[in-house]
DNA sequence: AAAAATTGTCATCAAAATGTAATATTGCAT
DNA sequence: ATGCAATATTACATTTTGATGACAATTTTT
């Protein structure tokens, strides 16, 4: 994740919009806005925000809509949504939370409840996947400090060659497509020459070769599958 | 899925769907046209199309209605359909979302996006069918990471070996003759020596018989059937 | 503002896979 | 055993696919 957060607001109104982007600005938050459900479900599977505050009351009702077809789909599930409403009727609420809504602010509040809400979200969806240090013999990757080591010294990598090593490694044994590798790390609907993975995969290797002082070629983990994609690995071919 | 997904183009100018239909073409999709809801409506009943790009501004505005019609009869509604608009007017993409549609392309686009786009779809709404692996004694084919083991050691072949034995083992213990080995494992309009196949049947039984290492010979579980064919099978001839 | 790092694309090389034809071998009926 | 047809194997030219270094554009750091 990037150091600042990115929230994605989508309301309606533009004042509220400028409100809450003023707000998240100063409390260090990056934000993007949408004024509608299908601009906003643009936005998310482009730009991936690290959470979403949705009006519930947009036009034809789709927040809730929207918020429904998030949490079904794969891709989108695991970013948090934050409803925001002018109700506070009983049954909206249960309603949200029924479909998967990780918090629910009423209309008026504070920029600072919001934000609060905000990162307590953040803290307990990021805390809980991310943190855990992945190691596969004495390759390490610690998200909390977003590094990668190798025998307990640091590897140098790009941030694109970081994000690849952590899909593979939070996805192992598994063949996936370049088209595949290109939705996870860049983002689906980004639209790359198919050899710009190969390239990648290539300075990732690159830099995992060079890591090892005990002779060990750690960019044998990741294997080329012919005709098919790439995979991380641990059984050799 | 088939080798080649199919996708049904729904237009009403002829111009477009050419257009459309040779970028698909380019891309290895197979497509077939309508020009009106109803012709697409059939077709689809018809022919289950892995996918619908449908034209938003059909004539009497009925690509809506198609699509809403097909996201609430159960047959259909599981096949994505992408919308093609060249709108952007909002109501109208609400509209879209609300209805269940799975992604949008406005005009004009770029044949690249289209396809990229076209392919993230079919990915997201193939993808979650993951198939299990199969095994026949100590020898195990995984398709989530491509891959052929015997007794625990992978196996190198080639994709079209690949192939060839993922075919027989989901279809043990019959006669399958060239001609329908060639329709499954090369697709069918591939126009192939009959021998070839034999070619490859010798080279996925190499790859088979070196692989073990207690002296079970894999091999002969692809049994030549003379004057028939070839078969998978456990039991001796 | 300058320097350094990162990015995506392309051209080129290398390796692997493919299909075919030629040749060898096998199985079977006689 | 013999001859024949079917299948197996081999060799090879061609095609497909992946790896890699160079490069320009962009972004980030200094």
């Amino acid at each position: 994740m990037t150091p600042e957060p990115n929230i994605l607001i989508v309301d309606d109104e533009a004042a509220i919009r400028d409100m809450i982007g003023i707000a998240l600005d100063t409390a260090g938050f990056r934000s993007t806005t949408a004024s509608t459900a299908l601009d906003a479900h643009v936005n998310i599977i482009d730009q991936r925000p690290d959470l979403v505050l949705l009006d519930w009351m947009l036009p034809g009702g789709s927040g809730i809509e929207l918020a429904r077809r998030l949490k079904r789909d794969e891709l989108t599930a695991s970013i948090p949504i934050i409803m925001l409403t002018a109700k506070t009727s009983e049954d909206n609420k249960v309603q949200g939370l029924d479909v998967g809504v990780d918090d629910y602010v009423t209309k008026p509040f504070s920029p600072r409840e919001l934000v609060a809400r905000i990162k307590a979200v953040l803290r307990r969806s990021t805390g809980n996947l991310k943190d855990k240090p992945i190691r596969v013999f004495d390759l390490e990757m610690d998200p909390a400090s977003h590094r990668v080591m190798v025998e307990d010294r640091p590897v140098e990598m790009g941030p694109t060659e970081y994000r690849l090593l952590n899909f593979f490694m939070t996805h192992p044994e598994k063949v996936y497509s370049r088209d595949h590798i290109q939705d996870q790390v860049w983002g689906a609907n980004v639209y790359l020459e198919e050899r710009t993975v190969d390239v990648h995969i290539g300075r990732l290797r690159k830099a995992l070769s060079s890591a090892s002082k005990t002779g060990i070629n750690y960019s044998a983990l990741i294997q080329t599958v012919r005709g098919a994609g790439y995979r991380f690995s641990t059984r050799h071919d």
